[in-house]
DNA sequence: CAGTGGTCTAGACCACAAC
DNA sequence: TTGTGGTCTAGACCACTGA
């Protein structure tokens, strides 16, 4: 076992014994050189690990404190989707979100994993829709949102312009005959890129919750693919289980 | 910007845009040291952060290839609990998952986040049931199930016990008395610490996929906190969004 | 302004796996 | 067997930020 192995697996012990509480700090680098008997880059290896695992946060001449998790909020997904005079509702219970700026559009490639589920050609030009959604108040960024549209669906449409006018693009989709819509959801977990970490003011050590929205026309093309990143240290997804005490159904 | 950081920066821009296809090879550390002009420390530093975001997968005299991550499989969550005479079943379209190993049950302290859900002191001494799931036939580890359930409902009952009988705890807990029982669902995302990262076989770079389960009796207390975690990379949790054209429920 | 973590160097030896 | 990444050292300078 490396040394550096073995200096992350006592400290990380000690912190979950309670030893060093959430918010206080452990020994400086070079107190921890003498106290383990190796170099400072061996600790230093060490306390990386940690801090990539979201246990300690280093602050210059701050010291290295124990990371306070903050309280998650919880996201609640409706199972139906309602309509009001303004638009589509997915979540009935949402949080007051809104855009933090005004949504970019562009034509560019779509990403690996997306072109798959639009069922296009990776590389493949698409309509790139993103926007950063946030407390509409304090503009602290919550959620990246991006739109993937298929060029034969959405360009020279005012699918392709930032502003798709009330209800939004579905509402578009619809009146433009590709109704009724229907969506599924998908709940991932990622590793956030560097850019998500900057624009979502992630800390070392936080994963990404992603909800991947797939929206089909009424002849079951694939329309529209939204991709949704947030925090996975804020966020979690919740939805209820219904009590069901018929027979299992047949599969 | 510290130099390490445009290493990673460029040589990621090169992955993304196809230089390096996954699967091939990235040159090896002693010629990226030549290549960006710096010691061996520094073209390391950018490997090891492209590495924790998943792109590069160094291996040992066979060079630092980019990682081929490999297609997510889809968990769909019904929402209904299905009971047949065998038990209940959270899943209608469940995979063929199995316990690899016996559960181990044993009484200790609950981890801090769990003992808010479960409504008890953090350090309390709850009934943990642990469980590894995978294939039935590889044993391939894909699930680490824990139940945490307070000492006041199960200790001394047959909750405490590994085998808990035909149709498992949820039964036993009825027959108590307990029921009708009401279970709500969270998924989050996290970083694995390093036994999950052993027990899964998870690679650096994936994120963890927690869903966490809350079971009620009938008078509302919380009789479990199930936590289940998996790979981030391999599963998807999905559910169907369903159309409702009525004007928005009052709020 | 001074102390802390952040970056970087040059060099050494080790251990594993592909050949 | 050998080449590759893995670990570790001793030392230097930098830059941010809290006291």
């Amino acid at each position: 076992m490396a040394r550096w192995h073995a200096i992350a697996a006592e400290l990380r012990e000690a912190i979950r014994s309670g030893a060093y509480p959430p918010g206080t700090k452990i020994p400086k680098e070079e107190e921890l050189e003498r106290q383990f008997g190796c170099s400072r880059t061996t600790v230093r290896r060490a306390v990386a690990q940690l801090t990539a695992e979201g246990l300690l946060q280093p602050v210059r001449k701050g010291g290295t404190t124990v990371r306070e998790h903050p309280p998650r909020q919880r996201l609640t997904r409706a199972r139906q989707v309602y309509r009001d005079e303004r638009g589509y509702y997915f979540d009935p219970t949402a949080q007051p979100w809104a855009a933090v700026e005004t949504p970019t559009v562009s034509l560019g490639p779509v990403p690996y994993d997306i072109a798959r589920i639009l069922g296009v050609e990776p590389g493949e030009e698409v309509v790139i829709r993103s926007r950063v959604m946030g407390h509409p108040d304090t503009k602290t960024p919550t959620q990246l949102a991006t739109s993937y549209l298929p060029a034969s669906v959405a360009r020279g449409t005012v699918l392709a312009e930032p502003d798709t006018g009330p209800g939004g693009i579905y509402d578009r989709l619809e009146e433009m005959g590709r109704g009724p819509l229907a969506w599924s959801e998908s709940v991932v977990a990622a590793i956030p890129t560097e850019p998500e970490q900057e624009a979502l003011h992630l800390p070392p050590g936080v994963a990404l919750l992603r909800i991947v929205r797939v929206t089909r026309a009424s002849d079951g093309q694939v329309v529209e693919v939204n991709d949704t990143r947030m925090s996975g240290e804020l966020w979690e997804i919740g939805y209820q289980l219904e009590r069901h005490q018929s027979a299992h159904p047949s599969s």
